[in-house]
DNA sequence: TCGTCGGCTGAACGCATGGTCAGTATCCTA
DNA sequence: TAGGATACTGACCATGCGTTCAGCCGACGA
């Protein structure tokens, strides 16, 4: 139902339902009727509008991305864990675009790859920045370290359920993120292991399977790139 | 089409079809019908066997968290990321489980969260072992330190599409994941940051919006239930 | 040689879905 | 004020879905 106040477009307020739906229990069990309803309008309205339900996601994603990165853009050229900040900040507006997000991050469509790809790339420039900056450490390789940070960044968002149960809470709260940010921070400042053994072992094992050039190709498909596990001599 | 020596029960058959189809496609975009033609049964018998799709549903869910944590019990005793080396090791086999068990943990079940609170136990072990011998450093707080290692670990699962993308390659490869050894290593050898400017920061900020128990307003339903941190210098 | 019982088939059913369309209301322009 | 475009409705359609069911088949105990 329209509120009275509600001076979007019909088409917006369209779009806006089915981001919310589509977000909280997927493309594949919302019905166009659904968001119809959702939105205070026929079914044959949204079709008018949109073209098709896929024309509808297609709108939808347009519009979660420009959101992400259009406007947003500064949030994006920070880490992509930042967004964690903004999240918390409007919950009630951000939420839907969370999900709708997450659910899109993990769709195998053309545009969750040029969302992550923004993402990504945002992640790599302050990567480059802090290094510049001696904040951070020069990577080994500077795209799969501003990859994984990227990955590891959007963990909270696709794992939202896991990471919640997991702190023992319904959902991301303050207190969860607050619980969360010296176990993290430390093992962004201090690593993880004790010692660089494992480190050490890796590159030894990789320069022995790479280095003498050997075209190690198919013969050897099951070489170990990882170092013993075991075993700490 | 049923193979001449494929003596697995036609029960089986059906679920080891629906694992394929219901990893690569989802559970919503699979039809019964499509299930029972790659079975090479009639649709009829799927429901006979299992009742219902869900009772199918089910079924596979049983089945995963059984061949991930059941008989590959020492799997899951590892860290997450360990699953990654059972996966290259027979990728033809495992590749339906793991995009089955990868759709899975996204999708808010009991079947998720009783698998993903197996993982994570193991994580936790595994945390506990390695810091009885002197290879991991003592987490600040071990069961969140554990959360955040078997939600990264899971990354390359869930994430496949981008980490491979990200990687230059069409799928996980080995070559992927030489290539992914050693930034991760560092990573969890050195930290990422040159010091620890920010850990100090974010303990001090904690500190300060939780010491001091300031009661700030609305009777502070927001109270931190950590016990204040230790420096760490 | 029966009888029956479980595995199995495939046509059929009811239903929800995405999409169409003829028609109405509302607005904009001239 | 006329007229054409646009917003919008809701009945309708075809399709594909999950599920049902009457009946077939081969195995097997009596």
């Amino acid at each position: 139902m329209r509120s009275a106040d509600d001076d979007r477009t019909t088409r917006a307020r369209i779009r806006d339902a089915a981001v919310v739906l589509f977000g909280r229990d997927g493309f594949d069990a919302t019905s166009v009727r659904a968001v119809a309803a959702a939105a205070g309008v026929s079914p044959g309205l949204v079709i008018h509008h949109f073209g098709s339900k896929d024309g509808l996601r297609l709108a939808c994603d347009r519009y979660i991305v420009d959101e992400f990165i259009g406007r947003k853009g500064e949030l994006a050229s920070g880490r992509a864990s930042a967004l964690i900040e903004q999240w918390l900040a409007d919950v009630d507006r951000m939420t839907p675009l969370i999900d709708y997000a997450a659910r899109m991050l993990t769709s195998d469509t053309p545009s969750a790859d040029s969302l992550f790809d923004a993402l990504l790339a945002g992640t790599a420039a302050m990567i480059d920045e802090q290094v510049a900056a001696g904040i951070i450490r020069p990577p080994i390789d500077r795209d799969v370290t501003a990859l994984y940070l990227t990955l590891y960044g959007l963990v909270p968002l696709i794992m939202q359920r896991q990471l919640a149960r997991g702190l023992g809470a319904e959902r991301i709260t303050t207190e969860a993120i607050r619980r969360s940010t010296l176990p993290i921070l430390d093992l962004y400042t201090h690593g993880l292991y004790a010692d660089d053994r494992f480190l050490v072992a890796a590159q030894e094992a990789l320069e022995r399977t790479n280095g003498p050039r050997s075209d190690k190709g198919e013969n050897d498909p099951n070489q170990d790139p990882d170092p013993p596990r075991r075993r700490v001599s």
